[in-house]
DNA sequence: TTGACGTATTCCGTTATGGGTATACGATTG
DNA sequence: CAATCGTATACCCATAACGGAATACGTCAA
């Protein structure tokens, strides 16, 4: 098997950075594709690809304008993502593993990667 | 260029199911590889191999204690995720798109956050 | 020492990515 | 109708993932 497709969740289809970008550009509302392809300094092949895939896991949808397609953002598909870290938050704001961290970074001096 | 590398940061590394298991698991504590193993139902070397991408991304730790070798989560290479997540939470929490907003709620009456 | 244990690494094969480039296709304009 | 615009798709290539299987390596036990 190889890796999971990008069009297999929102986790797979975000890990790319120019996918992210694009988000966060529709984020800002409704835009067509060249729109896009001027902001990301990218080719508008690569921009269609994109948003393809964005389109299989339902965070983007389109909407026909003319000849231009519109697209705009659908963050709902964000939510599992967002759940999942949410076990992780504490971690940040509280300190659990003081003692953890100092022992770690104690037997780190030997070991390497 | 083909995908970015699974040790590339913290989206990349997470975006595989398995791996987010593991970090589950280490959530609750320090383990040994054969714990991870036989919880996860994987072969050894590719549970291995998922802690090496984890380490590479700092995502866990190490540490030698004898033959084994204990595993435990550093949580803060998640932040970006967490941080970038940020932006598209207020449209789960408020109303952007009223349409798109009454449509969920209404298939989502028997889940709460 | 030898052997068993715990874990990491290597090699293989299959699959799909992402960029580049060319092109197809629908809608609009002349 | 032809030409053009806006966008999507088809191909090609280089890269690497992931699982499987075999094996290497360090540590501990007998």
């Amino acid at each position: 098997m190889a890796r999971a497709a990008t069009t297999t969740d929102a986790f797979n289809a975000v890990a790319e950075p120019r996918r992210r970008q694009i988000l966060d550009l529709l984020a800002q509302g409704e835009r067509p594709v060249n729109d896009l392809v001027a902001q990301l300094g990218l080719a508008q092949p690569q921009v269609s690809k994109h948003l393809r895939v964005l389109r299989e896991v339902d965070l983007v949808r389109v909407r026909d304008e003319g000849r231009q397609r519109l697209y705009r953002l659908n963050a709902e598909p964000l939510r599992p993502i967002r759940d999942w870290l949410r076990a992780y938050e504490q971690m940040w704001n509280e300190r659990f593993d003081l003692m953890d961290t100092i022992l770690t970074e104690l037997s780190e001096e030997d070991s390497d990667d």
